[in-house]
DNA sequence: AGGCTATAGGACCATTTTAGTGCTATTTCC
DNA sequence: GGAAATAGCACTAAAATGGTCCTATAGCCT
């Protein structure tokens, strides 16, 4: 769990895409033949970008998306805050006004600092980053060591396929 | 989204109301009344977290649960696991053999260092935090300011109920 | 021994969320 | 005016989630 939407892991790979040949404009079609995603979801999850303002768009003929701005000022927080809104850990959040424990229920303040590390962490991811353009500066410093110590515990969950 | 189940957040109060009392054996029912929580539902949690080591139960009359080890030796990572099995951000990983640019796709090893850097920050939190029991010692130095200077753009998600 | 009280482990269903598709309107160039 | 593209919905199908219930088993007490 704790995992993201398959669509926005779609965005992903789209906007990675997108990143390498950042002035050339591409019509949804056309990203869908590269990145092998089927095309009405491809020009679905486009149009989502279009409406957050990561990517702009260009109507009529030979019209198309391209990146509204520079890779390395596009996050991760603000990828999954295009598709999936912001990054709640609890549903309480959207609350409906029906918490019995609300009083006396000390749990939560822990849960908004861990919200707030992970949301720190994406933040500090750039698409250029994910899209592998910007090799030279992965500012998580402390987690190269992490990397190998965790890897046989988090097992083939790091593996990502995209489809 | 990137948003923890229901069931996890009340197992997370659940274990909280636990860990009060660590020697003090409860039965299901009873920790249902203390927590407001459906008692079939907590019943339930309990024989998850009873299967994942967190808590330990003794049957019979007089029987109930309490929790397997110390508070603070149960990390949050520890209760999602428990739940939701291990963190993984992309689907890819359980994957079915049809991903089509696994070759090319450059994208799957940044957001393996991000669900490493999100366990990490899980892992650092303990049980007896999440209760607010241990206020000490919480080990996120980083975020303090963070959370000042966020709590703005995240606006009411940290805020929890538990119904 | 037998009954009461508790957990163990399923199977099961309703609801919600997610993923994916399709249709119509609008914009722009030729 | 027509062709090619995006914009914005509405809609359906499938999967995950949340929640309930039933039967089996273990332990204590009379």
């Amino acid at each position: 769990m704790l995992r993201i939407s398959k669509l926005t892991d779609y965005a992903t790979v789209i906007l990675a895409a997108l990143a390498e040949q950042p002035e050339h404009v591409r019509t949804a079609t056309a990203l869908a033949e590269e990145t092998r995603i089927a095309a009405p979801t491809v020009s679905k999850l486009l149009k989502q970008l279009q409406r957050a303002g990561l990517v702009a768009s260009t109507r009529g003929l030979h019209g198309g998306y391209q990146l509204a701005r520079p890779a390395t000022q596009i996050s991760a927080a603000a990828i999954l805050d295009a598709l999936e809104g912001p990054v709640a850990l609890t549903d309480c959040s959207v609350g409906h006004g029906n918490c019995d424990i609300e009083g006396t229920c000390r749990v939560s303040r822990v849960w908004q600092r861990l919200n707030l590390a992970i949301r720190r962490s994406l933040y500090e991811v750039s698409l250029a980053q994910l899209a592998g353009l910007d090799t030279t500066q992965v500012r998580l410093p402390e987690l190269e060591r992490e990397m190998q110590t965790a890897a046989t515990r988090v097992g083939p969950s790091g593996v990502n396929r995209h489809e």
